[in-house]
DNA sequence: ATGATTTTGTGACGATTGTCACAGGACAAA
DNA sequence: TTTGTCCTGTGACAATCGTCACAAAATCAT
């Protein structure tokens, strides 16, 4: 939880008192590896904090596994269309590893946030980091070249390239993986 | 301003009282054609509102021009990074024609989201809405190939293919303009 | 209507990428 | 150690794409 809280104060002003009446919206709850976080096709109704470990966001099409995003220790994991509006997940989040995380529940968090300013607020930058990553990354593909993309995270996400596999990394580049093996041999 | 107020109703319950407190924060304004809004290196302090015409957000990267979004009536146009942070903007915001907008001054924006609750509120669904889109747009080139961007596109926000130009249209979808051209042919 | 400007289409060709197939290496479990 | 699984590299070949060049078509301003 102390993790957490750091976070949260590197994000917004946050009282003690703001802390005590967030803690019925926070449980605490681990995952083991390849363990589910969210399924395709279910509502989602809670933020992850990731308090160690990591996970990855990613779509089965025909069988095929699609990696969106990998999000490590201090991001929040979720899938922000569906614990917004309501709607079911297209796509799954899935531990990579061992995983602790702060699970929010969307309807306690909604019921605070309507009595405290302070935990709105959080709930906002919490979306706005998201929203500056994943504008970020969408960028990616229009400004860049698949290895440019390539050298931007080594450069910008060195964690990635570090835990992430290379097959793992493949999809989430928008390349195939061999395309991605070689890209990374013909800079040597 | 009374599509504005039906674009807040559709995103918050949003009381008279605080409708009559967010005035001090808006102002109405218009831009040419080719008027930028907002300006590559520039800090970004405004959220506009788009009332009637459209506008794009692009790259200029060594004079090569490489648009990132476009944004059309009832929809909100920023740099979120920048408004949120306070760094400088590294791409520019430009009116694709004759453009009636909503400005939204941060600084007082902010001042009474700290005073009514249902405007925090109003600012964390604006940016939901926001992140929605980007990890929407960011995942078509995961997922997809060009020409199922292309697909995507054309079903789900026939207007950007209605009103811009394919010239335009082609670094969005991150491909060359003589790509999208022949994309377009093979499919007849 | 006319000329200027912008937009689109297309050919040629090289570069990049996707796909299929298979082999070797790393790593963990038995 | 052995076995099985996952990860990575690589060859071959076809498909797609980027780039340059130029022509045709559409649009705009006067």
């Amino acid at each position: 939880m102390n993790n957490l809280l750091n976070y949260i104060h590197s994000l917004t002003s946050f009282s003690d008192e703001s802390w005590k009446l967030l803690q019925p919206a926070l449980t605490q709850k681990k995952f083991n590896k390849n363990e589910l976080l969210l399924k395709q096709g279910q509502i989602c109704d809670s933020l992850f904090y990731i308090d160690k470990g990591y996970c990855k966001s990613y779509y089965d099409i025909d069988g095929i596994v699609k990696n969106t995003g990998f999000y490590f220790e201090n991001e929040i994991a979720t899938n922000v269309r569906s614990f917004g509006s309501g709607q079911r997940s297209e796509f799954n989040i899935i531990a990579c590893e061992q995983l602790t995380t702060v699970v929010f529940d969307k309807e306690d968090l909604f019921k605070i946030s309507k009595q405290v300013i302070e935990v709105e607020t959080l709930g906002r930058n919490c979306i706005r980091l998201f929203a500056t990553k994943q504008e970020e990354f969408s960028n990616l593909f229009k400004l860049y070249s698949a290895q440019e993309r390539l050298e931007y995270i080594e450069a910008k996400y060195p964690e990635i390239i570090q835990r992430v596999s290379l097959s793992q990394l493949a999809s989430f580049l928008g390349v195939a993986r061999e395309t991605l093996s070689r890209i990374r041999k013909r800079r040597i």
